[in-house]
This record gives structure tokens, sequence and C-alpha cells, in this order.
DNA sequence: CATCAATTTCTATAATGTAGAAATAAATGA
DNA sequence: TCATTTATTTCTACATTATAGAAATTGATG
């Protein structure tokens, strides 16, 4: 993947859940975000494994957990980050455009 | 990802790409099809991987060449491809569902 | 038949996805 | 206070997917 700025599939999925959490975004409750909204089991390792990379790219940051209860780590979406969502969903765009009645009609004589 | 059922970033684009070409699904064409609408480098290695993990599972078929010139390999997506895509479709429509304000806001202040 | 051009195969490696056990530390109740 | 519980993060290991490019194949062409 060359680190080209493409998102992999659960990137995006974590990426997407971060931001929809604002600043509830950590770990364990964008497992449970993600299992809730994508209706989709995943383990705890998946989600920091990603999260760690997104963050190497830059494409999320953590910051310091400022409330006094358990120590949690705080994610946050970049702007370089943002701008991949974009890109993502720009490109999704592109690709799936005018290609609904063709998949429906494919899919009804299948 | 366990052969879940889930497309890869590629996966999806390729699958995509076949959908569009329709007769005309063969390695190289599928190549140049994602070069132009994706607007994004590929190789033609990875094309062909691509395609035989999908075929694999069994989302797309290829079928045999019966025009007389260079000897090709054709493809379609299969209905359960076809589904595939659709799951991926309405995942992405689910997880983005009411985020775009956000991002713009986001993507403003940042 | 030699060469060319288009296409596919093959080989190798990097990046991403995935799970689950182990470690950490706050909260709770005795 | 201390043992226990509970929520959270780290760590380790491995499977799958993404990616490139060189080599092989085969029709076409001179």
């Amino acid at each position: 993947m060359g680190s080209s700025g493409f998102l992999g599939e659960f990137e995006q999925l974590v990426l997407l859940a971060v931001v929809r959490l604002g600043q509830d975004a950590y770990g364990m409750r964008i497992r449970r975000e993600i299992e809730h909204r994508a209706g989709r089991s995943t383990s705890i390792g998946a989600v920091y494994a990603t999260l760690d990379r997104l963050e190497a790219k830059g494409f999320v940051r953590a910051r310091d957990d400022s409330s006094g209860g358990r120590a949690r780590r705080f994610f946050g979406v970049s702007p370089t980050g943002m701008d991949a969502l974009e890109s993502a969903r720009e490109l999704q765009a592109r690709m799936w455009a005018g290609l609904r009645t063709r998949l429906r009609r494919a899919g009804r004589k299948a």
C-alpha cells in the first residue's frame, strides 16, 4: 500500500468512528461504536493496532486524558485524516457512479 | 479478515471495474479502467492477484475466451459478488450517515 | 521464422487485518 | 488498607490483502 495515503477498509471504519465519537473517542468506545453501527464484531487488538497505524500516518493524534477517572487514550482525527476520508469517499463515489441500476438488474437475473 | 465476506479496499475497486466493464472485463482492461476512473496507478500483478482471490471466494468467475484473437481471461461478477458489493455499500452508508457536515466543519477549523 | 506487442503468470515482499492473552490501574466493598 | 472486580490498554503472533515487476506465453506481423 506504500503509505500512499489510501485507507484500508478497517482503517476507514475506525477513522469514521473516531469522527463520530468526537470527544469520546477512545479504544473500547471505538470498538463498541464499530460493532453497533457496522453490525460486525471486532477485537480490541484490531482496533488498537489500527489506531496505532493511523497515528503513525498522521491521520489521528492521541490527546492526553485530563478527566480524573480511569486513564484512557483519547484520539482525534487530524486535518490530514479528514482529507483521507474525503478522498476515500470521492473515490467510492466515482467508482460507483451510475452502477446501482446495473447492479440491481444483474442481481435479479442471477 | 477470515474470509468473512468483507471486501478489502482494492478488492472493491476491482469488483466494481468488472461490473462496469461487463463483457469486456479482462486483466489489462480492468487495470486501465481502475487507473482512469480512480486516478490511481496500479500494477498488473496487483490486479491479477486480486482477481484470483476474488475468484477463490466465489465473487467473480472466469469465462473462457471465445473470441479468436489473443487469448484472454474474461471475468464476470457472481451473484455472491454482487451481494458483497451491496453489503459494502450499505456498510459505508451506515458509517457515513450524518457525518458529512461534521466533516466539513472540522475541515474548516483545522 | 524472428520479432513485436499484448496479455497473463509467477515470485517476492510490504501493509493491513485480526484475535486473544497479558498487563495496568481505577473503583469497590469488606 | 487490601483483595477483588472491572474497564482499559499493551503486547505478541499470525493470516490476509496489497503491491510491484520480471518472466513466460501467445497471437500478429514483417
